[in-house]
Formats: C-alpha cells, sequence, structure tokens
DNA sequence: CGGCGTGTTGACCGCTGTCAAGGGCAGTGG
DNA sequence: CCACTGCCCTTGACAGCGGTCAACACGCCG
C-alpha cells in the first residue's frame, strides 16, 4: 500500500542492495528481507560537509550506510572537537539518538552519502517479531563499541606514530572488508585536520607526524586524501591484533 | 526443577533484589521479572584485584553487577594499559564476549565484586520471548557506547586537569544515582594509578593534577580512595553537559 | 586575480613524561 | 613490640613530545 510512496522516495531497493552480496555480511532469511524491507521508509543522501545528525538534536530515525564515508564527533564548548569514530557502507548510525532521545554527538558526511532511512516507530516491531534482527542490532552496537574502546586505547595510550599508523591501518581495512578501493591502492577521503581530531593532536603535530609515515614510504598525500602504499609496516607500528572481521548483520 | 540448585548458588533472589527498587531503574512487568530470575544461573564474587573478565578469553557468560566496583581495560602487548570505563551496581559487564566469542577488553575487580551471572545460552530465548528486555539490552549497550564517547572526547580533547575534574565528577554522579555514599560525603574507590591509566596521563603528573584540584578544596585523598568535597566546581571545570540520568532498564 | 582549503616547515615554549627519592600507613612476622 | 615490606601519595629536577605561532606553497574555483 505506502509501498509505492516508498518506491518514489528510493533508488535502491532492499533486494537489490549493492551491499547484501559482500562475503562480510550474513546471509539474510526471506522474512528478514522482507521486513527490513518494509523498515525502509527512504533514502537520504548527504553532500560533502553537510551534517546528517546534530548533537543535541532530537532525530528518531536510524540510518544504514548505502555508500560514502563519513565521521561521528562531539565538541567541547569552545570548539575543540574529537572524532569519535569513522562510518562506511553496511554501518548503522543514530541508534543511540533513536534509543535514548537526544543525540550526544554529530554525524558529519566526509564523502557524498548515501543512506537508509528506517523510522523508529518500527523499531518496536522489529524487536517483537524478528528476535534475530534486534539482535544484530545489539550486535552492531557491540562492534562499534569494540571499535571505541580500540580508539580510547589509542588516544590514551599510544604514542603519536603508533596513533597515527593504527588509524589508517584500521581505515583502510575495515573500507576493504566493505569492497571499496578493492584495485589495489587504497584512498581514504580524509584531511590531515581530521586526522588530528582523530588523534588528539594539533593539526601540525598531526602534519609532522604524517610525514615520518610518508617518508618512509607507508602513505602518500593527494588531493584530499591519504593514500596506503605498505598496509602491512603500518599495521606493525600500530602493534595492534586486529582481529579479522568476522560475517556481520547488515540492517 | 532447576529452582533449587539455584537457590543453592546464590544469596539474593531476584524478587528481592537490592537495587532494582532504585527509583534510577524503570519498572518491570511481572513476566519479566520472571523471566530475568530464570535467567539467572548464580552469583559470582570477586575479591579486590581479581580478573573477572580476561581480554583474548572466550567467556560465555553476562553479569550484572550487584554491588562493588570495578573496570574495563585493555592493555597493549608492552604494558600500557588504559582503562576504558568503570563499572557499578546495575552495570552489565561482558556483553562483547557473548556476542563475538572473544573477549576484547579485561575487566577486575576495584572492591568486593558482587555480579549476578547469567548464561549465554538462554539468551536467544530472551530475544525471542522478550523483546522488551532485548531493547534493554541494546539499550544498555548505547548507554555504554554514549560514556566511551564522552570518555573519548575527554582524553582526547580536554586538558589534564579538565579531565580529572571530569572524571571524578561523572563517577561521583553515577554512584549517586545507583544509591552509594547516599549519605552526603562520596568515596571513590580507586587510587591515582587507576585515575592515571583513566586519563592517559603518568602516574607522576596525574599526583601534580590531583593536587591541584585537592589544594583548592574540591576532592581529598585519604585511604586508598578519592572523598570528592565539591561535585559542583568540578563539574564546571569540566564543562560538560552531564545530562540528567534518566530511567534505565536493569536486568 | 584573489580567496580558500590543505599540506608543509621552522622556531619556540610549555605541558607532560621520566627518573629518583621520600613519607605515611597497614599488614606481617620475628 | 618492633623491624620489614608493600602500597600509595608526594615532590623536585630535567628532558622531550607535542602545542602554538607564523609563514609559505600549491591547487581549485569564483
Amino acid at each position: 500500500m505506502s509501498e509505492q510512496r516508498q518506491q518514489a522516495t528510493r533508488r535502491h531497493t532492499c533486494e537489490r542492495c549493492p551491499l547484501r552480496p559482500l562475503p562480510i555480511f550474513r546471509d539474510f532469511a526471506e522474512s528478514e528481507l522482507d521486513f527490513v524491507a518494509s523498515f525502509k521508509k527512504g533514502e537520504l543522501t548527504a553532500e560533502r560537509g553537510a551534517s546528517v545528525l546534530i548533537e543535541g538534536s532530537h532525530n528518531a530515525h536510524l540510518y544504514t550506510v548505502l555508500s560514502g564515508w563519513g565521521f561521528r564527533y562531539k565538541m567541547l564548548p569552545d570548539g575543540r572537537r574529537q572524532i569519535l569514530n569513522y562510518v562506511m557502507p553496511g554501518d548503522l548510525i543514530g541508534l543511540q539518538g533513536t534509543l535514548m532521545g537526544e543525540m550526544q554527538h554529530s554525524v558529519e558526511a566526509l564523502s557524498p552519502l548515501l543512506l537508509c532511512v528506517f523510522e523508529r516507530n518500527k523499531l518496536e516491531q522489529l524487536y517483537k517479531c524478528h528476535p534475530g534482527l534486534a539482535f544484530d542490532i545489539t550486535w552492531l552496537a557491540a562492534r562499534e563499541e569494540q571499535m571505541l574502546d580500540e580508539n580510547l586505547l589509542s588516544v590514551g595510550r599510544r604514542t603519536a606514530l603508533e596513533r597515527a599508523a593504527f588509524l589508517i591501518a584500521s581505515l583502510t581495512m575495515r573500507a576493504k572488508a566493505v569492497g571499496l578501493n578493492g584495485n589495489g591502492a587504497v584512498g581514504l577521503p580524509i584531511t590531515q585536520q581530521l586526522v588530528a581530531d582523530t588523534l588528539g593532536l594539533s593539526l601540525v603535530h598531526t602534519n609532522k607526524t604524517m610525514r615520518k609515515l610518508a617518508d618512509r614510504g607507508l602513505i602518500r598525500w593527494r588531493d584530499r586524501g591519504c593514500e596506503v602504499l605498505d598496509l602491512e609496516r603500518l599495521r606493525e607500528i600500530a602493534h595492534s591484533e586486529f582481529p579479522e572481521e568476522t560475517k556481520r548483520p547488515l540492517v
């Protein structure tokens, strides 16, 4: 019934989801797919630099990234900014705001961003009728928590060089897992200012740190992005576990 | 049937849960209480300094803190440690391990700790039969994520003094919310070494920072703990929002 | 052309880490 | 009752990592 209206506002049907066929995502049952399709209210696009979610606002929507990059951040009253994590295809955003009312962080698009929009209202039904999907949402929340743990360890205890290497390496691995830049060279659409705000460093010191990595031939900066040349050595410098990505749900 | 065995291993029945009457926790339906009671497998106690969960292990249990304090942390191969968050009565721990298999962080008792033990096996049934509880678990995961966001902002962008004030203030407020130290003076069972590992600072510098707070009459250190004297001014120094705690679930 | 965003560098300084030492207190064992 | 040990808080001296300030280069675009 409302199916047509929905069709009108979306260009990608769930049946032909460009993400779901990726090996990283677990298989969904027919009934689950059907529900997700009905759960999806429409699509939202955001240009580079646009705010998708804003700290302090009451946005009742839930989103899954279909394509593009973005980042989650918080700010202090005086303007200091801390990037909490990056989002890329397959990631769920807005859960905190949906569950607890007010957004406690913002999300901004790093590149043109395409989002599937889900409505809060149907979340109850999801929990009632599709425990598997409910479990998936919890799973995704736990995964986000895990990434935050790792970032906190990084900012709190790693040196500037280690932090930088860790950030670049982990973003690269996440990107690969969702099929971005499969053709060899991996390009991260980030600026050094973003990196600085992620690592808890100043812009200048970030630049000097990145320069070290570049001088060693591990990365290269070109037109608004970071090109990764030697993922293995970056991982070594970060000396982190990097547990291999297992199958995960895609809501 | 197994009721008796369960009784044997627990001293606190869910019906007479010492936590649930607190105003901070939402009311549970009869059926929910019944399920939680059956979900509870037993109790676990841990002495100060004991490890409850260990990074890298496969522990299939889920726990709710009944009484006592603890902390979650991660370590780097060379021994550097980062405390991610603290746990206190009403907090759920072990969710990451339960959902994703391997623990990516450890949990240690700060004081004698009493835990309710839940078994992973029944989690599926919880999601199937009690969507409200399933929702609660997701909610708790989102809350943890929110606290981590705030900690990351702190470690990444706040000065040493701000971080210290923020940590003390937020722990104090959390403690008050679950009825700890209701009689005026609030005592946090932490050492300066713990604080250092939480804030991403060295022990020495942490000491000098805490000294500043103490000299201003905001806190006082005595027998293995931190006594809070002026919560309001600590909050001012941290200049953070500190959204008031809303009702929350207690699984 | 001029403005803007972004990367790059040098100079300088201070916050924070490291090293070292000492004090108070509780527990323990002679 | 008194060493003795371990844990924790405290302080001073010194060094260095990283912040701040300032300038410049380069490409893009109105």
